[in-house]
DNA sequence: CTCCCGATAT
DNA sequence: ATATCAGGAG
């Protein structure tokens, strides 16, 4: 099967899978989401829920994040990993936004990633997710992986594999497309043991012959 | 390409 | 012991 044919049926499973799929991170504003995909990196969204529970109540909006001292904000952020990385560019993020967005968060894919620390990743999660404006399709580590088992790309960067999947893909199910596709990717198509035996799209995937 | 980072699964 | 986890920057 090409792409273009696995799509059709692979998006009338995935909304039998995932319903109403919507990312499993925690938060109430786009700021807030925009800083917890940053902190998602390498970890998993559990962990990051758990760091932004009180992470958000003590630090609200970008002037606090923007101000803080960051000694003490690579502490609150340890549990995510990479916390000196992710501090510095929370913080250098929320200070770009205060000075060139009125500390708002903005809703074009070419804004976002001028931002420190926001990529095409993060940007898509936040304006699909927080904005529902199909910018682009979301390729984290489980997209890229069910993409490549499934034979929808032969690419290995992220940017090349969303690129892939834009041609096939019909732009009103972008905002569906990704966060069901991860959620797939999370809870069936997982990187160590695939459960390819109760898989509902088996019979779409590259990996079993199709 | 390497580096950043620690918790968890296998 | 090693791979992986909702990545991005230099």
């Amino acid at each position: 099967m090409t792409p273009a044919e696995i799509i059709p049926p692979m998006l009338a499973r995935l909304r039998e899978e995932h319903p109403d799929a919507k990312y499993e991170l925690d938060w109430t504003t786009p700021f807030e989401l925009l800083v917890a995909t940053m902190l998602a990196a390498q970890c998993t969204d559990e962990r990051v829920n758990r760091v932004t529970a009180t992470l958000f109540k003590k630090y609200q909006g970008p002037r606090a994040f923007a101000e803080a001292d960051t000694a003490e904000l690579e502490e609150d952020l340890k549990p995510t990993g990479f916390f000196k990385q992710k501090a510095k560019s929370v913080q250098l993020m929320s200070r770009e936004l205060l000075a060139r967005f009125g500390g708002e968060v903005p809703t074009t894919i070419e804004a976002l990633i001028t931002l420190p620390g926001v990529a095409r990743k993060s940007a898509n999660v936040v304006l699909n997710t927080a904005f529902n404006m199909p910018t682009g399709i979301i390729v984290d580590t489980h997209v890229a992986r069910v993409s490549q088992r499934m034979g929808l790309s032969q690419k290995d960067k992220p940017e090349e594999i969303e690129k892939d999947l834009m041609k096939v893909v019909a732009q009103d199910e972008w905002t569906f497309f990704g966060p069901a596709t991860v959620l797939h990717g999370r809870y069936t198509c997982m990187a160590k043991k695939p459960q390819c035996s109760t898989c509902g799209m088996a019979d779409l995937c590259a990996k079993n012959g199709v």
